[in-house]
RNA sequence: GGGGGUGUAGUGUAGCGGCCUAACACGCUGCCCUGUCAAGGCAGAGAGCGCGGGUUCAAAUCCCGUCAUCCCCGCCA
């Protein structure tokens, strides 16, 4: 076989020619004498017909590694008009076992339990619906990337073990680090904005970050990969959320382009960002939900509340997205810039979309001593917070940013309906396997 | 952490006191078929109903415990 390897998708390129494929047994349907494999690579998927052979045909099971040369044949009986004359089969790895998962059948048919799904996560993954989730994730983190360095934002990777776990919201998973109690970052957060203070002004990472909650939702994951940013020198927090509206625009506006084949399986209307995304304070966002909805909001939006409020921007806004804004600062962490207007609240937002919270973000406090103050305030030790105060003393710029959750972002998009589906080895209360 | 639900062949489900020595679909095995594409036909194998205990003449079906899992809430991205 001294050919090179032709991918799937290419095949129709190279009608008349003898061609080498390599892939995966999608299907096997023998007809008499006749045998028609459908083979499946990592571009796609392709007939390709074995006459005749009955010895080799009888050794054919689904998933098999094989390779095989053939020559490409026009043929309106072909599901794409073209299908492959097999001359030569090598199987490269046969299966020793049937798998526990069809993959080659549409999810709608054969039904596959999440949990089922993960237990057999690399066979789910090799399921055509299932893997191309990470398909448009992976599209979705190199647009992020892509539009933030255009914007002059520099790409960092800030430490996933940590010392203080003091930032607060959340519990952390403690780690033995020699002589010492370490800990999982449950966040970028500091280290972003020392290296802002650090003169880089405007950063952004892609990276995990772990939770310790012992929920258990279709929301949550206790590892999760943040999208974060966080920039210097801004007047006002809405320079955020607006370059997060056209972060959010370029992102999507990608993805239409380069995952056509995704969203048409997964039969998704690419929301349109429009130029400004409403934002809503929290204040008005209760009023709207007591009024139209006859919904108390205590303090924050539950997830119903998140739900109706979507519900409300979409119908009357015309936007599936929405902020909401000025949270309280109890609310809030410690590092939430206060509102000028009314101290009582924060220059901060999160932004929902389709009904689910998938940013947090806001101005944080860059005045040294205000800081110091709100570290004290919530009864913490400024002393564990030297290394990150440090900078805060010698001329930090107003500064703010956010976070995205990514397999929050994923799942919305193409309304899954659990998060776990858009990770691809979800840790969550009970899954430390695979 | 609180509340609710579910556990039946490899997978997805039905059955919810006796008709169940457990059913259907897909997958699997064998045979037939030269145009299949959720292929078709024929013939098979495969679970004793999560686990432990109890009630009953009789339990997959009811009760208790236990484990697993799912959903909702709190909290969050």
């Amino acid at each position: 076989m001294g050919l090179r390897r032709t991918w799937i998708s290419d095949v129709r390129r190279h009608i008349g020619e003898r061609i080498l494929l390599k892939g995966w047994v999608h299907t096997v349907r023998a007809i008499g004498k006749l045998v028609f494999i459908v083979l499946r690579d990592r571009t796609g998927f392709v007939q390709t017909k074995l006459k005749g052979q009955k010895e080799l045909a009888i050794q054919l099971q689904e998933e098999a590694a094989l390779k095989l040369i053939g020559t490409v044949i026009p043929d309106p009986r072909a599901p794409d008009g073209v299908e492959v004359d097999i001359e030569e089969l090598k199987i490269l790895s046969a299966p020793v076992e049937p798998p526990p998962l069809q993959i080659n059948r549409p999810l709608g048919v054969i039904g596959m339990r999440l949990e089922t799904a993960l237990n057999h996560r690399t066979l789910s993954l090799r399921h055509p619906e299932i893997g191309s989730v990470f398909k448009v994730r992976a599209e979705l983190i190199w647009a992020f990337r892509e539009f933030l360095r255009s914007q002059g934002f520099l790409e960092v990777q800030t430490p996933k073990i940590v010392a203080a776990g003091t930032e607060g919201g959340t519990a952390l998973f403690p780690v033995q680090y020699f002589e010492r109690t370490a800990y999982l970052a449950q966040s970028p957060q500091f280290y972003k904005q020392m290296l802002v203070g650090a003169g880089y002004e405007r950063v952004y990472e892609v990276g995990p970050v772990y939770r310790a909650e012992e929920h258990n939702t279709a929301r949550h994951l206790n590892e999760y990969i943040s999208l974060d940013y966080e920039m210097g020198f801004i007047d006002d927090f809405r320079e955020i959320t607006q370059l997060e509206t056209e972060l959010l625009r370029f992102m999507f506006e990608h993805i239409q382009r380069a995952c056509p084949k995704e969203l048409e399986l997964y039969k998704i209307e690419m929301p349109k960002v429009p130029k400004e995304i409403p934002h809503l304070k929290l204040s008005e966002a209760a009023a709207i939900l007591k009024e139209r909805y006859n919904k108390l909001v205590d303090g924050d939006l539950d997830p119903e509340g998140e739900k109706l409020l979507c519900e409300y921007a979409k119908k009357e806004l015309g936007s599936e997205f929405v902020f909401v804004t000025h949270y309280p600062k109890a609310k809030r962490p410690m590092y939430a810039m206060p509102n000028e207007e009314d101290p009582a609240l924060t220059n901060s937002f999160d932004l929902l979309y389709k009904g689910l919270e998938i940013t947090t973000g806001g101005q944080r406090i860059h005045q040294y001593d205000m800081l110091v103050e709100g570290i004290e305030s919530r009864g913490l030790n400024p002393k564990d917070f030297e290394f990150y105060l440090e900078i805060f003393k010698y001329g930090m710029p107003p500064h703010g940013g956010l976070a995205i959750g990514a397999e929050r972002l994923t799942a919305q998009l193409l309304n899954l309906s659990n998060v776990r589906e858009a990770s691809f080895f979800p840790r969550d209360r009970t899954r430390l396997v695979p």
